[in-house]
DNA sequence: GGTTGAATTACACAATCGTATAACAAGAAT
DNA sequence: ATTCTTGTTATACGATTGTGTAATTCAACC
């Protein structure tokens, strides 16, 4: 018998998490179809049988796949709200620059993001995961802009939340897809000038850039 | 010998267009891998080789397919400018509201549009077609701008146009993947709001809707 | 320290991919 | 009518795809 490739057992959860970030990176590099079952395997360490043991599809990886990304882009952007200052404008104002900036505003997670577009518009297990991430990052935002020192009605802050939303959105696409587009520190300093302006606050004075690096 | 398909013959621009068709509608409806040299000869009504006769290869047809997406949607969105109104301000506000109403915002358009964005990042090609379309909407949407009534520098002009189109293209994204999330006609109201706000303007009063229809 | 269960590898298979090349046939030219 | 050009079909090929199943080997357990 020829020798038999040496392998460790590790954990499920170790494995699962092994092979999402494997399909990840793959679908980042070259688009969905780069992300094989072969070439996740092999980015993973593994051989490609050992994916169907962990998931019953591909299908059902890249479901997991996308939960996993869309999980890190909120927990990218709400990761600057730890350790900041506690005033409600300045809390707003750094969650919006940190939308538009890297790691979230990035070349390679807008790719691959797009990549799942269409899956999402598809399949309706996608389609609930898409809903879910989407509006825990409204909400999030909902929250900041509640906590502002102006009265406003439900209705309107609804719609504040979603133009919000909006702005930050397209220029965190804009921005990641053409970056040689735009001067350094651009689209951040658009963002805070469009928000404040939507919500009637001065958001650029408010900006409070992180001072703990030297 | 067995009977031959019967064929008959087509100008090139015919059959050349028929197979942009036919690839951009089965991308629209499976995504990118649907869109097969197979899937594409039989919705066109050829056989697969004729792909090749047309195109030197695959990768070439779908440039030419992202090519006429994109030349669509920026017509779409430029077309109620024509016949519409001479005001500076109701012409702005008709093609806001008609860049996030359909057919522009369209779910089978954001599908269609987020299947080519992982080539753009990728393809130099690919990406001088994204570039050229995605300033040529711009553009338009700056010459729109600075038709209003408002002194402003050249600088701030263009910090507007990218802010504005930041919005536009954001609500377009969120309302056209997740059109149940929102009630009719709330985005394009959020997107006249959101505008005029930016421009410190009173878009929502000068938006003149279509009235040649009954 | 054997024994056992399950994690992992290995292999096979049918389907499908893009591409290359040769055979045919439709319609214009002569 | 016959020839010629070339648009079009037909067929083949190797590579690669996702998946199903059997063979192995690791590591924990008694």
């Amino acid at each position: 018998m020829a020798d038999r490739r040496p392998y460790r057992r590790e954990s499920e959860e170790r494995r699962r998490e092994d092979l999402i970030a494997a399909a990840l990176d793959l679908v980042a590099e070259g688009g969905l179809h780069a992300a094989t079952v072969r070439a996740i395997a092999e980015r993973a360490g593994v051989t490609p049988g050992l994916i169907r043991h962990y998931f019953t599809s591909k299908e059902d990886l890249t479901r997991v796949a996308y939960q996993r990304l869309m999980e890190r882009m909120t927990t990218d952007s709400a990761a600057v709200l730890l350790g900041g200052p506690d005033d409600a404008m300045a809390r707003l104002a750094n969650f919006v620059v940190a939308s538009v900036s890297p790691p979230v505003a990035d070349p390679v997670a807008v790719g691959l993001w797009a990549a799942f577009v269409h899956d999402v518009r598809r399949d309706a297990a996608m389609r609930e995961i898409h809903t879910a991430n989407y509006l825990a990052f409204r909400n999030m935002l909902q929250g900041l802009i509640a906590a502002l020192p102006r009265p406003v009605s439900d209705a309107k802050l609804r719609s504040d939340a979603i133009a919000c939303n909006g702005v930050i959105d397209g220029l965190w696409l804009e921005g990641s897809i053409l970056p040689e587009a735009f001067a350094l520190g651009e689209i951040p300093a658009i963002a805070l000038t469009s928000v404040g302006a939507i919500l009637n606050i001065d958001l650029v004075a408010a900006y409070q850039p992180d001072r703990t690096l030297p």
